[in-house]
DNA sequence: AGCAAGGTTCGATGGTCGTCGTACAATGGT
DNA sequence: ACCATTGTACGACGACCATCGAACCTTGCT
């Protein structure tokens, strides 16, 4: 299911499987943005800072937020890294706007208006 | 579970639930989008013109095939209207230009690459 | 009237998804 | 050493989803 398996997505020092940018897949990066949740993550990250699971309030558990943030990084929509007891995420615009031109900015500005 | 409930979706002449261009959902569109036999679809009909079900072959049988069909009408990324035995199906790209600009095109973009 | 073609409806099935709670691990401060 | 903080792993559960087959409906043709 996840083709995870590049070298580049899973052997380096402090990653976590990322998939490479060019193995990201239109319909995983659509589907991990089907999610309100998940949209209210990429929302706080569309600003461009790194930020900790913590620091976005979300209405769900610990575990389950932890379940949203693989699912985006799985699906090549954030990075993740760690950085003392917390872990901080960020949006994988470059790569994204590399691989699939304008769909970030497209699905951004569809959410700022509501 | 559905939203179709405004007037304009139900009532009209020749239409079977399709969502007012303002009632379309950006979560409910990535959704619809999300599935390859979907994207297949909407490919298909990126050209513009309108196509019966069966015109459009997939590797699925018929009932599943009314399933896809539903769920892109029902996120408003279709129009479906009967024609004799057939139904007609097109892509609602301008209401979708006009609630989420640029993204059919992005979608749509980076699928004539793969 | 009879029939073929194109779609829909319904029930079933197997798989995936979002959610939770509990237990666990790692880091940093006191 | 202890503990609080931050997050992960795992198991469970209910909901939803994609798929199929069979029955049915509608339209158009003969």
């Amino acid at each position: 299911m996840s083709s995870l398996t590049s070298e580049s997505a899973l052997g380096t020092a402090e990653s976590l499987g990322h998939p490479a940018t060019d193995e990201i897949e239109l319909a995983g990066v659509l589907q991990a943005l089907s999610d309100p949740i998940r949209l209210r993550i990429v929302v706080a990250l569309a600003a461009g800072e790194e930020l900790s699971c913590k620091s976005i309030d979300l209405p769900v558990v610990k575990s389950t937020c932890t379940h949203h943030f693989r699912v985006l990084r799985e699906a090549g929509v954030i990075r993740q890294r760690h950085e003392g007891t917390s872990r901080l995420n960020s949006l994988r615009r470059a790569d994204l706007d590399t691989r699939f031109p304008g769909l970030l900015q497209a699905v951004l500005g569809a959410l700022r208006d509501s």
